[in-house]
DNA sequence: GACGCAATTAACTAACTGGTACAAAGTGTG
DNA sequence: CACACTTTGTACCAGTTAGTTAATTGCGTC
């Protein structure tokens, strides 16, 4: 497997006279019109003729490039996901003591969901066919055994000085961060039409955002360790 | 509007000899079959014939109560909403003091988004759609009014107390409620499917709730009133 | 400069799917 | 018991959609 497709923008590979053989553009072209098509319409809801009339190219070569409708879908799943997980590997955060390197992941976390819509729609697609799709590749399963890595790091380090709880397990803050993450993307459109937009105005997400870090921090300290917090009784 | 159908059992009116007219019944059974298929494959993903074969009624009969696909999935929504707004109904909480009511309605709203995996898969599809079914209906904005008020009454008498925060709302505390409990469910397939099943199982699930409610409960706590907990410095 | 092969296009098809026409059968009421 | 109305089953249609057939065009290379 060494599909090196990056998205990039040299995919035109349309011109009607004098055209390029450029099949890795062009695959990334039909890959960036069909994620867009399937993060707005679903699986079922997308139309391959669609997908094709956006296309610098024609339907035909999406079925030469991908065979067929599902398989097109696994692989844009595949796209989305290294995308995401692409952009996560800069974030930098060893250096900084292990209180301060939770904040800025579970920060991080909260935005970078925010700034890839396209992601959340797929992934919550893929979870209304029950991972399927997400299942059959080996890729995906690859690109997320690093996800919480950075995070057990961190916990790594709490715990070994002495500040973060022992039965609080990286995964769970994981969970945690990921599940006010997602569903503040994903859920936007009736929780806003339900309860109106004030949580989603500047102000709205950075109060959910700091509050979000409040209590995942809150969560991983030890309780006497918690600048004064304690779950028993207030004994300081 | 006074079509009170709460899906009940005897929605047969199906036996080819002698059947009787029961039409609210067979509008509850078609309710209930669309329910499943909408839930199970979107609303572009469901078939009518699918739905239809299902039902203890026919195809005509879809149409003829309900229209069309997207009218009988805008019943579907109401009715998927209708059914879990009434289920919360039953949480009694004004006798208990502040502390207590908000973790036994985090605690509910983690349990009952649970048992209704239907009701989330529903507001999953809708949201792909970005909720313009559910704007349509008048009926949910009527059952979402009440939905934050348990929430507000106890927020209004832990601030009585003194001691609930001032700068978290009723609203931001059912959004982090909602965002744990919502992507419990909502996300469990993708999830469990990276990262293993840990949490999904009877101890994972409590875990998660356990912290869910700790969160929120030190969210909402004033620094000084929660049992030592501060913020800016440790002083108890 | 021509030949093999990758890349491309457009028209076509077979199956599916939402929706309908129409007639038959049952219900209840006077 | 007959008449008006409701309810249901069968067969069908027209538009859509995933997927294909087969011929064409351009590229690189010897």
């Amino acid at each position: 497997m060494n599909d090196d497709m990056m998205l990039n923008e040299k995919a035109v590979a349309g011109g009607r006279s004098g055209w390029k053989q450029d099949p890795a553009g062009v695959q990334n072209n039909i890959l960036a019109v069909a994620m867009t098509e399937f993060a707005a319409n679903g699986l079922s809801g997308a139309r391959i003729d669609e997908i094709a009339a956006k296309t610098h190219t024609s339907k035909r070569m999406i079925y030469y490039y991908f065979g067929d409708k599902e398989r097109l879908y696994g692989r844009v799943l595949e796209e989305a996901y290294r995308q995401v997980r692409t952009g996560e590997e800069a974030l930098e955060l060893d250096h900084l003591p292990p209180v301060e390197a939770l904040k800025r992941l579970a920060e991080f976390t909260f935005d970078h969901h925010s700034r890839h819509p396209d992601f959340i729609r797929l992934v919550m697609i893929e979870n209304i066919h029950h991972g399927v799709y997400l299942e059959q590749s080996e890729l995906i399963g690859l690109l997320n055994v690093g996800a919480i890595q950075k995070l057990e790091a961190i916990c790594q380090r709490g715990r070994a000085d002495g500040l973060f709880r022992e039965d609080v397990s990286p995964l769970e803050l994981h969970w945690h961060i990921s599940a006010s993450s997602f569903f503040n993307v994903s859920n936007r459109a009736t929780f806003s039409r339900i309860f109106g937009s004030t949580l989603y105005t500047v102000d709205g997400q950075r109060s959910l955002r700091d509050h979000l870090v409040e209590m995942v921090v809150g969560l991983a300290l030890k309780p006497e360790r918690a600048k004064g917090r304690a779950r028993g009784a207030a004994r300081p």
